[in-house]
RNA sequence: GUGGGUGUAGCUCAGCUGGUAGAGCAUCGCGUUGUGGUCGCGAGGGUCGCGGGUUCAAGUCCCGUCACUCACCCCA
């Protein structure tokens, strides 16, 4: 039964050589998380609901629930997608307690699903690559310093532009509204994450409305505009003059993050106190990460510090963690920007086919480029050569391969004159290799021939 | 969930105050059984999102519905 086919919107899908890029991306995070010494889990794609909705009331909203089409489950626990990894990690942490080695540090490259309103770099499904480190009972701060070093890492091995990755302490603004007499700390962390969206002017009317006093609200603005690449942040701070306990262990932590970050990463973090994140389980440094080009596009990296997402009872798991919002990025790079592969096909040679009778022996032309890990393709089609080699052409793939070995084999009939010959086969027997992109063609050995390193695999790139 | 915009070929779109469905690009074929890209000729491909209404006649007007899209909410 024929029936129109409709995109679903919020769901992202790439063309073969756009997902070459992705899987780049995928490659080189899973290859710098495991540099750093981070462990692969996957976890199931559902959790009980009552275990995912319990976040905050607009999170249940977002939960997809699974269920039977068909067939009485009411039995049967109900089950959700998760919407994040940072949750099913933590069921996990729980469940396997028993059997993890703490300091437990672990990535997860995975989907996870929202049921909201898609918009511009914001899908119903979508692809996070997570790294976190928990520990039993005690989880040292170092780890939020160490943390965003490997995102850094990350991001200097992929063709991301300049960003920066904007930290804050929970603990300061807690401290700070404390300390200026606020009591509602989530509630107003809230509101002047609506900085960039409403301006000061927004954010005064919103607070004032939350019962905030004139001079309490001047304070939080203060504290929100500042922002800086190096320590100095912290006198800035107490320049404000407010005095706390909490606001100090803040201070401190994220001086020491920023000072770590500077060292190993320079200009990649930022002290910013305006960052506060949505999520209420953090409960310390918070990371958001944004590009310089676009900044409103939104954070593509986030995390923080949670003290007890995850406790059985007797003991809690705290745990840093943050998130490559893969989906998101590259709906901007590859869906925006045009990035792409080189071609859109892993195969680097195509092996002409002379006649059907010949196909054996292109045949194992291919196997003796493939034992030697070189991508090759055999023609689908004796055709005329024009044909095989504009097969080749519009899928990118830079060489095509005339076995020789007959005696009427093109190789022999109808290489093309170079002017000196001297590439050529004396004999005019032999394979011969040619590049379509510049025309030359010469003898080659099937099992010695390699093409130049930059051709191998496709390469990524922007359009010119 | 609330509000605005848009639905015509694979893609980008034209189609006037109603009169038998079009272009460009892409795809496929042919241009002396052999070396492509240019060029020439040709072909295929559409329940005009879906349902109802008005009319002699609806892609076009009206109503509904669905999808996509943008903003709000919230977030990677």
């Amino acid at each position: 039964m024929a029936s129109k086919v409709t995109p679903i919107s919020g769901f992202q899908e790439w063309l073969p050589a756009q997902r070459i890029a992705e899987q780049h991306f995928l490659d080189t995070i899973r290859e710098v998380f495991e540099l750093h010494g981070f462990a692969s889990i996957n976890t199931r794609a559902v959790e009980p609901v009552d275990r995912l909705s319990n976040q905050g009331e607009d999170a249940d909203k977002e939960i997809y629930g699974v269920s039977r089409l068909a067939g009485d489950d009411s039995s049967e626990a109900s089950l959700g997608l998760h919407f994040d990894l940072t949750v099913p990690f933590a069921r996990y942490t729980l469940e396997h307690s028993g059997k993890l080695t703490f300091p437990f540090r672990r990535y997860q490259i995975q989907q996870a699903w929202r049921g909201e309103r898609p918009q511009r770099g914001r899908y119903r499904e979508f692809t996070q690559a997570d790294i976190d480190i928990v520990d039993a009972n005690e989880l040292p701060s170092h780890y939020e310093a160490e943390l965003l070093l490997v995102i850094a890492d990350v991001f200097s091995r992929l063709p991301v532009g300049d960003y920066r990755i904007h930290v804050n302490n929970r603990k300061i603004c807690q401290g700070f509204y404390q300390g200026i007499g606020i009591e509602d700390v989530i509630g107003t962390l809230r509101i002047v994450d609506k900085l960039d969206k409403v301006g000061d002017d927004g954010v005064t009317k919103l607070l004032l409305a939350a019962g905030c006093t004139r001079p309490q609200v001047d304070q939080c603005l203060a504290l929100a505009q500042i922002c800086t690449a190096d320590s100095t942040f912290v006198d800035q701070v107490q320049a404000l003059g407010v005095h706390n306990d909490t606001l100090e262990e803040g201070l401190a932590h994220l001086k020491s993050i920023i000072d770590t970050a500077n060292e190993h990463a320079p200009g990649v973090a930022v002290a910013d106190l305006r960052i506060a994140r949505g999520l209420d389980y953090y409960t310390g440094t918070v990371y958001e990460t944004m590009l310089e080009r676009e900044p409103s596009y939104g954070s593509i990296c986030s995390g923080g510090r949670y003290d007890a997402l995850a406790s059985d009872g007797k003991r809690t798991y705290p745990g840093v963690g943050i998130s490559i919002g893969v989906s998101r990025l590259l709906g901007l790079l590859i869906g925006e920007e045009g990035l792409s592969a080189s071609r859109e096909t892993p195969s680097v040679v195509l092996v002409a086919v002379n006649h059907e009778d010949s196909r054996p022996e292109s045949m194992r032309v291919a196997a003796a480029l493939r034992a030697r890990g070189i991508p090759t393709l055999v023609s689908p089609k004796a055709a005329k050569f024009g044909k095989q080699i504009q097969f080749a052409d519009r899928r990118g793939i830079p060489y095509v391969w005339f076995p020789g070995s007959e005696a009427d084999s093109p190789a022999a009939i109808h290489a093309p004159s170079t002017g000196t010959g001297d590439e050529l086969d004396a004999t005019g027997t032999g394979d011969q290799v040619k590049d379509i992109r510049s025309g030359d063609q010469v003898s080659a050995d099937r099992d010695t021939w390699t093409p130049p390193t930059a051709d191998l695999h496709p390469t990524i790139a922007f359009p010119e």
